[in-house]
DNA sequence: CGGAGAGTTGAGAAACCTCAAAGCAGGTGG
DNA sequence: CCACCTGCTTTGAGGTTTCTCAACTCTCCG
């Protein structure tokens, strides 16, 4: 068994490799930092946390002190209605930051889990907020980051708005099949981490219907389900289900 | 006719009395600064802007420059789908912010139209950051406006997601009421901006569900509706609405 | 081997959409 | 000042999608 290194600010660019085009990179390794301010940064994020899967890594009104970025595993983020109901509001995996949320009122607004076991690097705010105000580089690389999650949120807006089952889905696992291609892994092959009643949470629709346009995909050639195991087999036809109507 | 005043971290004060607790305040009236911060926040924000009826504030694609403050008026701010598709992301009154999206890529992700004569101020966002650098409180309280507006959009994502027609319907009109009434005006009575288009964009469902349900409301008393103007004779029943089920 | 959670599938119900027609309001030009 | 036009809104009827409820299967663990 491998021994887990420290994250640094200078081992991070080995993450590089794996996250790819990622928040984490965005986030701690702007470019044109010097030695000083790469040691600074290194002291702000070198503290780690480990989750089994099914832990929380925060739960709604939880006091809000840190980011945190995943280093490894998945995790979803939800909130919950007074009724009960959740709704599912993100997955996260390797190079994502996670609590932006939890910034405009110093308490966390939703919940955290691990659907896998999952480590994290922990960004005390305080800390991330003052360096911020001596590096603009980092500053500037930190608002993009808090800017993408708008429109991230933005997109989803549109989907939940205006697409129908099919298309929301289509365009579900495109999205998770262009992250896990960017950190390495294959675009066509993967396992999904979450239950149909995330995703439907997710895509707001119902498991079962989920479940249905699974098997429809399957049916007409566009993929292979079983169980959690997902191999696209046809993404230029997912990538038109997406765009036309 | 009553001559326009320049706006400035001075005047912003009056402000404060109408929009009451909204972005701008946030955002440019942070607690504790002294005489010279406010004088360099005054240059920050000495530019307006005004629109017509119809007129666009920016445009998809457009280089961003700036963020705005609203002044006084109302827009709606829109993301196009390839296939002509609107979905509809926010409605913005006076004190609120626009272009916080455009961040991460330096260029609009959405469009954002006055829906009535508006007049914004502009605020560059290079100068912006910079003086954000060097005065912590303002740097805080724009890293808020940001999370706020993730906190936003996840609400509405919840919305999208897991309500009925109904029920959006019933947490639009009482988010409408509540930022009117924080800025002073009633919030029971007050126009509609925008089209029933709008609202169902905004909500994600057609115009004519928006029509008949606003139809069903007014048999059941919980509100009058004439064209554009509407008047909320039943708040309580209506807060229950988008809670229950 | 048994249990529990997760996933699939079917049938009927409900919500919402589509298409269509008609009414209304506000602005414009004669 | 009125008639008209245009864009917005309302309402109806019928169709489609998605949900609900229910039964059954599968898989993973202990």
């Amino acid at each position: 068994m491998q021994a887990i290194q420290p994250i640094t600010a200078h081992n991070l660019r080995d993450l590089r490799a794996v996250c790819g085009n990622c928040s984490m990179r965005e986030l701690c390794l702007p470019v044109g930092l010097d030695q000083q301010e790469i040691a600074t940064l290194d002291s702000l994020i070198s503290s780690r946390r480990r989750l089994q899967r099914g832990e929380a890594l925060y739960r709604t009104g939880d006091v809000f002190t840190s980011l945190y970025a995943v280093r490894r595993g998945f995790l979803k983020t939800y909130v919950l209605h007074e009724d009960g109901r959740e709704q599912v509001t993100g997955f996260q995996m390797t190079g994502e930051i996670l609590g932006m949320d939890a910034i405009s009122t110093d308490r966390h607004a939703c919940d955290a889990l691990a659907l896998e076991d999952t480590e994290v690097c922990e960004v005390p705010f305080d800390a991330l907020e003052r360096l911020s105000g001596t590096i603009p580089t980092l500053q500037r690389h930190f608002h993009k980051t808090l800017s993408r999650e708008i429109v991230r949120d933005q997109g989803l807006m549109l989907l939940l708005g205006s697409m129908r089952a099919e298309e929301r889905l289509a365009a579900f696992l495109l999205n998770l099949s262009q992250r896990l291609s960017d950190r390495g892994y294959s675009r066509s092959e993967f396992h999904l981490r979450m239950t149909r009643e995330d995703i439907g949470s997710y895509l707001g629709m119902k498991l079962e219907t989920v479940s249905r346009t699974l098997s429809r995909f399957q049916d007409e050639g566009l993929l292979a389900v079983q169980g959690k195991a997902i191999q696209l087999l046809d993404l230029e036809r997912l990538r038109t289900l997406t765009s036309c109507r």
